[in-house]
DNA sequence: ATGTTCAGATCGATCGCGTCCACGGACTGT
DNA sequence: ACAGTCCGTGGACGCGATCGATCTGAACAT
C-alpha cells in the first residue's frame, strides 16, 4: 500500500468506471501493472465494492430518516443486529457509543411506509424505544475526502 | 424509465464495473442498447457517480462520528452549509427536521482530529451548538436496496 | 564487491469489448 | 394508410483487457 495506491484507490472512488488504460496512463504506470495492483486491492479487501451511485427520488425512494433505537438492558445485540438486517430499506446501521445503541439510516418512499418502518422496529424483539429524524433534504452524500497519509 | 432501465439500475448498483456486453446478456438487450440508456440515465441525472467503495480504516479513516448541529436562530443557513461544504472530513450532510437543523457524518483517523472537527464546527459562525455520537463499529453502510417500483 | 533471489514492472500478442453507423420494425397522430 | 419518430439490432473497426515471458532493481548473504 504506498503512494500509486492510495492515487489510484482516490481515481476509482472518484470514477469507479475509469479503464485500467486510463487509470496507467494518470499514475504512470502501465496497464497490467495496475490491473495487478487493483486485483490485489480487491481482494485484500481494501476496495469493497463498485457501486453506481443514483439518485433515490428516480427509483421511488424520496423520504429518508434517521432512526436511533435504544435497546431493553437485556437484549441480544447480535439478534437485533440479524432483525435490522433483514429489513431491507435500512442502508446503513451504526453501532454507537452512547445511550442510544444503534443509528440507522434508512429510505422508503412515503411517510407512510416509513410509519410502518418505525412500527416494525418498535415490534422487534430487543428493542425498547426508537427516535427518528426525517431529513428534509440531503446536500450531499458519501462525499469522497482526499486520501492524504494522515500525520503519524 | 421502465423495467429495462430499472434492471440496469440494480445491476450497476451491485457492480458498477459490469461491462456493457455483461449487462446487456443480463437484461437480454444487445450492447449499444444498453449503452444509450446508460448514457441517458447518466445525462438526466439519474446515474449521479460510480465510486468505488474502500475500508476506511485502510486510509486511515478509522474513526466515524454523527454530528448533530443546533443553529443560532439568526443564523443564514446557507452561509452555514457553505462552510459545512468546505470541510472534507464531512462526507455526508442531511437538512433535518426538528430542533438540530443538520446531521453531519463525518469521518477522522483519530479521537484528537474529531476533537479538532468538532471545534471546528463550534466555531463555524452560525451554528449554537453540536451534539456528537461516535460509532464505535459499522456494521453495514449504504447497502442498495432492491428496487422493486413501489406501490402507487 | 559479487552473486542470488524475489518482487514488481514492461513488452508483445491475442481476444473480447466499446462505440459508431446504417438499417429496420413498431407505435403515434393525422 | 402514411409519414414521422423512437428505439433496437447487426456489422465493423479500433482500443482495451489480460496473459505469459522477460527484464530491472533492491535486499541480502557470502
Amino acid at each position: 500500500m504506498d503512494a500509486i495506491d492510495l492515487n489510484i484507490i482516490e481515481l476509482l472512488r472518484g470514477n469507479a468506471r475509469l479503464s485500467y488504460a486510463e487509470l496507467a496512463r494518470q499514475v504512470g504506470l502501465s496497464a497490467p501493472a495496475v490491473h495487478e495492483r487493483v486485483g490485489k486491492l480487491e481482494s485484500s479487501g481494501v476496495i469493497r465494492a463498485y457501486r453506481a451511485e443514483i439518485e433515490p427520488e428516480s427509483i421511488g425512494l424520496g423520504v429518508t430518516a434517521l432512526i436511533e433505537i435504544i435497546e431493553e438492558s437485556a437484549a441480544d445485540t447480535d439478534d437485533v443486529l440479524e432483525s435490522f438486517r433483514a429489513i431491507p430499506e435500512i442502508e446503513s446501521c451504526y453501532f454507537m457509543a452512547g445511550v442510544e445503541s444503534f443509528l440507522l439510516k434508512a429510505r422508503v418512499g412515503t411517510i407512510g411506509e416509513l410509519e410502518a418502518l418505525i412500527v416494525r422496529l418498535n415490534r422487534t424483539p430487543g428493542v425498547a424505544s426508537t427516535r427518528t429524524g426525517i431529513a428534509l433534504s440531503t446536500k450531499w452524500e458519501n462525499r469522497p475526502q482526499p486520501v492524504g497519509t494522515p500525520p503519524a
